[in-house]
DNA sequence: CCTGTCGTACTACAGTTGTAGTAGATGGGT
DNA sequence: ACCCATCTACTACAACTGTAGTACGACAGG
């Protein structure tokens, strides 16, 4: 399947996407409140992104009525693999281990963490061997 | 210090980064020579990047003779932390678990990896306990 | 039936990125 | 003293992003 190889977003593309992934289909207008809430966006603006977004495949539209809803095309997993990939191969020449070290020197992982992490591992390392 | 307070950069922009990062103050053709080897970008190019970067205080220049020298003004470090934390806050809604999550379900972590990755872990959580 | 409201579609525009050509300055070799 | 090789600076341009106004079509209420 080749249907998402690079599936990177925007911040404010990926705050309309979410909408989408959270709440399902919506009508621009839901996904406009939204981020008019979140961020002060009009909805025009969210309207034209969304145009675009569907334009480019990461979202599909149906039109009932008069309006328009919008459903991801791309799931939230399919968007985190290629993006966290591409800063993986740019800023950490593709080693994820450097990138847990990074997370874990800037306490971006706050102590309390460490246990849930390490069942996770655990289990990946089990499944793994 | 709120003098880096979002060095998000492109995948050419780290590219160019990188290479200063490691040579240290490099001349255009210095940069220009590496990309061209890397992805056949012609040196006009580079010079164009780089004066644009230098003009976003991201590198800086020094005029040596006829030759313009670069330096970074950013680090890895620096870049990595804004660009980690963009990332995080966008995608995994903050939770840098989930980021790690997603890298062991990915398989972006070898198996082999592990046992670094969990003596890693232990450090950070000695001393923060 | 007429009009206002609602929502979409189209247009606009500035800023950034990637890409590169061209022109102008300068120093080195003859 | 001159010309060529360099190297930089300026200009260009298309695509994408963020932002939003305006116009147009249709439905609902009077």
């Amino acid at each position: 399947m080749a249907n998402a190889p690079d599936v990177v977003l925007s911040d404010l593309q990926i705050a309309l996407m979410r909408v989408l992934w959270l709440r399902g289909e919506c009508s621009t207008a839901e996904v406009a409140e939204v981020l008019a809430q979140e961020r002060g966006i009009k909805h025009t603006t969210v309207a034209t992104m969304l145009t675009r977004l569907e334009k480019r495949g990461v979202v599909a539209l149906r039109r009932d009525a008069r309006q328009v809803y919008y459903v991801a095309r791309v799931s939230e997993s399919e968007v985190r693999r290629s993006m966290v990939s591409e800063l993986l191969g740019s800023l950490f020449g593709g080693d994820a281990k450097a990138l847990v070290s990074h997370l874990v020197d800037e306490a971006e992982i706050a102590p309390g963490d460490l246990e849930k992490l390490r069942k996770k591992l655990a289990r990946g390392g089990r499944e793994h061997e």
